[in-house]
DNA sequence: CATCGGTCTGTGACCGGTCCCAGATCGGGC
DNA sequence: GCCCGATCTGGGACCGGTCACAGACCGATG
């Protein structure tokens, strides 16, 4: 069977027009909540309203004003990720705070394959939404590339190299890792790791950065695993590479909470305490800090306040203020817990 | 300074066939791919898109076909919760996984307040979405009533009590905490509590008949303590609380995972092992199940799947299939891990 | 050679709103 | 009584597509 005959016909401002007895344009004020309308016309445009059981419809709008009250929230990572990492999550809870508040919808968009990633670039392109906020992009993001040529409003959580100029808010991921990686150290430990992570964007680049501006010269490139993504089984698997070129490792900082947590259960399989025999700090500070026992020592990162300011930087810009490219750097903080 | 001059002009279908030499009909004919075009003008009409840069406006075309290609997936949870619950999380990627296969794009939208609700039903009239998954309804959901009378295709995840005649794809929750507390009784456990949720959910109250079921003659209400909701932080308040009541408690059921986790934390800090002293077993199989401190009993459910069946429904009827009223169930199985 | 079915193309009406201009109405000031 | 500005209303043009219809063209057929 085909597509259905047709669809229930609703009712448009015309009816309600008829209803009320007056012109299109006056019902177009009064849903608008324009001045000058008559306080008759008004009450019985609103009578009528309720009566017909009218509902705008936002394509036709859309149409007309050419916007959509609507802004996009791309997330370009595997859809495995966003469940495991809380951070993402975050980020998108604040955007959504900042466009709730403004009465814009959010519309988020995962992007896990070629194929999405052309279906974003066309669902941006074609008018569904007036701005978007894109998190997690990479070095030479296509996608970056093809919102500067929409010009469309658009902030960018946190600063992949190769971005073109576009607003962002982002966190000194260099001087966080660099301050916990001292802390680290402060412990005692002498022979120190890192799982690194995510290496294509400005937070893994940067957060190898700071380790390494810690170490200065005791730094040592085979106590550094890379690994593709921020996720918990690349955490364990790197650990226990790590382990097994330097047994006699005894400090190890991961590059997030989620790969810390799976970097922590390769420490316990092979029979090592923490933190007495090793010390693990994260970064993030998310649920899975908690959840770990012991608690993991980690950064805390404003995540939710990541996403609120990018879409408040979207919302300015679609009212038509200028972008601020000159960017956003949010505070952060070392949390110390347990783990080390 | 109020919004911008003019957002800058992009070419329309009209361009393209100003720069292709043929008319407006024949340039939508090549767009959706019809038949009955000649070659040159098809390759003709894709230089021309090519040279202006041109991208169909979905508003307008969603305005003539009264359609967007677009599907909402509702999640009726605070903010909060969408963070902890993964099994939110894996819904949402198996709706989206069966929309993507069928190139629409996946808008969700999460109610978290009064104002939310309101939106979402505008939002879902609007003709932004030609369908809607609903997660996570409640007893006589108001948006179920709204999403009945607006008449578009709908399928709801679980099965909400005073549901309106909706297709809905669940599993057995009744049946399925009757075996895992079974399972947990017969591990020689005489002093068996639960921790229900959601009881405004028929998750959440079939749970607790399941459990209820279980234990025949041995239930015992004062040894159940309920939360509104499937979290971390309502776990472990209500599991303090079950073990001050009884002290004597060997034994256990959470009503999720994630209320596990918060009872374990519990049990941990009042002083008892686990599985020694007190059993204990989730519900869902979600990533917490195995991030627990023994690793957690539990019952898997195939969310993903929950949420591609569902997202597979809407589309059917969105192509003129017939509701499925009778509604699909989808098995489960008890999975013995560490903690019982 | 007229007829016919299959291809291919152009055009006008329409989807349901917004916007803006022209004009009506009205009270107040000179 | 006349003019003026403020208030209020109606209606045409338009946003950028889709769709149905009419008609042109073509080779095959009787």
């Amino acid at each position: 069977m085909p597509l259905p005959a047709t669809p229930p016909r609703r009712a448009t401002i015309r009816d309600v027009a008829l209803e009320a007895g007056v012109s299109r344009g006056t019902v177009s004020r009064v849903l608008n909540g324009e001045p000058y309308v008559s306080a008759e016309a008004r009450t019985a445009i609103e009578r009528a309203v309720a009566k017909v059981g009218y509902v705008p419809n936002a394509a036709a709008r859309n149409l007309a004003r050419r916007r959509s009250q609507a802004v996009g929230v791309v997330v370009h990572e595997p859809h495995s990720l966003f469940l495991e990492d809380p951070n993402i999550g975050s980020i998108l809870l604040g955007a959504n705070a900042a466009l709730s508040a403004a009465d814009h919808q959010m519309v988020s968009l995962v992007i896990d394959s070629e194929r999405d990633s052309r279906r974003v670039v066309r669902y941006l392109g074609g008018g569904f939404v007036d701005g978007v906020v894109i998190v997690s992009a990479r070095r030479d993001d296509p996608l970056l590339a093809a919102v500067a040529r929409l010009g469309i409003p658009a902030a960018v959580v946190g600063r992949p190299p190769g971005m073109p100029p576009v607003p962002f808010v982002g966190i000194d991921n260099r001087a966080a890792a660099q301050a916990i990686t001292e802390r680290l150290l402060a412990t005692g430990r002498s022979r120190v790791g890192m799982v690194a992570a995510a290496l294509d964007r400005d937070s893994g680049a940067d957060r190898l950065a700071g380790f390494r501006a810690a170490l200065g010269d005791r730094f040592d490139p085979r106590l550094v695993v890379e690994r593709p993504l921020y996720a918990y089984g690349a955490g364990r698997d790197a650990m226990r590479e790590l382990l097994e070129r330097e047994p006699t490792l005894d400090g190890v900082f991961a590059a997030s909470d989620v790969v810390a947590a799976g970097a922590l259960d390769a420490i316990r399989d092979a029979g090592r305490r923490v933190p007495d025999d090793v010390g693990i700090v994260g970064f993030d500070d998310s649920v899975w800090a908690l959840r770990c026992q012991p608690a993991l020592s980690t950064v805390h990162q404003p995540a939710m306040d990541l996403g609120r300011k990018a879409a408040e930087s979207v919302l300015a810009q679609m009212h038509g203020g200028a972008p601020q490219l000159e960017g956003v750097m949010l505070d952060t903080h070392v949390v110390w817990r347990a783990s080390a």
